[in-house]
DNA sequence: GTGGTCTAGACCACA
DNA sequence: GTGGTCTAGACCACT
């Protein structure tokens, strides 16, 4: 569910928050559903339970996710996504940069159309959201 | 011509990188071109001339720009394009990323394809490309 | 009557004790009224029963409820207000962490005395008190 | 310049974002002056480097500081107090909690306002302000 | 059981 | 020199 790769250059917190953020998108956690521990994470990526504790941490301030004290962690039921204009900024740019490099590969916008329609199905695709989300959420 | 903004979390010498591959795909640096030097550049920028040089060696080293010993720093004059299948995974991870990112930012595919819309227009606007470009776009 | 927010980060059990204190000061509560039984309030709150005893104990420790073994737990009927240097610090630390915050929010000293104001009327309004309370506040 | 009290039941890192906080509010601190290093901060504290960190993070994330890359980190010169309606109920929040313990101690609005007053005049007293502030800001 | 805090010590990327 | 990340291991408060 949750995957990591430690030879990859970017920071292994942050691999755990995109693995958590994709796995909300794709519907396999639901709002409400209880995150493993901090404890279990960490033993199942073999990491460290800082690392997870840190990646929690910066989720919950994205109030992704929500903590209850002693308790456990969950995905927080009532997100509301907030345009802030520095985010659209920065969004802009980290978009750009991939339009460059993609540039520079010799890819043309048509590819990366496609590309992110193959993204798109891969993170939204039907299966995911039409048996499980309508009864529950 | 070329920006960097030491606030940015991006660092200064891959912004550098950033600035000369924009500046070449929009046309303000042709095949050939000279750079400014090492020293000029870092005095600009007011930078370390160091973090110059590191970007310089960089982007030698994908063959963008080239060194001629003696005379400066050029725009590589027969850039081709090489895709690796190590850097579409890398492109589409990043492309990934900023769409997991939009997605909790509440925009949708539709609002992706017009922010990529204008980033081609502004990378790729005619009055940049009626000499030499127009066959690598 | 009273509230707990399990999504506050202010542990349960302090919650319990605040609302409970409020309660009384609001006149809500007068001396000698019974209070909830342990298992009561834990149903009430949907709490575990250890964290509302807790939130007792300490209510008794500062003689503000007292129990009466076999009859339950009442308001004291005697509760007198006690000054010690070492709380007064800690009171004065707890506003200047206020209007630090408040500082970096933009509110100036009006601001914060309409706040005060606000909130005194909230808790002492001449409604609650026309009986006993008058002598305390 | 910086106190901690490893005796208050505070979080070291929380002592020191207020540290930080309460010098530049003083004066002590102007826009752009750089911060001790986390290893200096640290071995004045005789704490350790990590927890300095989180709490320059944290400063970081309420925009008070910003950190260079390589070169320390700075007092934010650009500081602007963004009033959202969470905050302010959490300060309310904060703020009738110091008033109902400073009714269990007997102090009645007038104490409050007094101390207030005292902590204001720490705070923003003239000395602080007058002289530097004029030239630089 | 849960997460939060802290230490000691290591390695790395950046300027 | 700077901050960022990570580990191993400890203790604590809370439910």
């Amino acid at each position: 569910m949750f995957t990591v790769d430690p030879r990859n250059n970017s920071p292994i917190y942050k691999q755990i928050i995109n693995s958590v953020k994709e796995s909300i998108i794709k519907g396999m956690l639901l709002p409400g559903d209880k995150l493993p521990s901090v404890r279990e994470l960490a033993k199942i990526l073999t990491t460290n339970p800082n690392t997870v504790s840190k990646a929690y941490n910066e989720l919950e301030r994205m109030h992704i996710i929500e903590t209850l004290r002693g308790k456990g962690t969950f995905v927080a039921i009532d997100y509301t996504p907030k345009i802030e204009a520095k985010n659209i900024v920065k969004l802009k740019d980290g978009l750009k940069k991939v339009l460059i490099d993609a540039h520079y590969m010799g890819l043309k916008k048509d590819d990366i159309n496609k590309i992110i329609n193959e993204l798109y199905d891969e993170l939204l695709n039907d299966e995911n959201h039409n048996i499980t989300k309508g009864d529950i959420v």
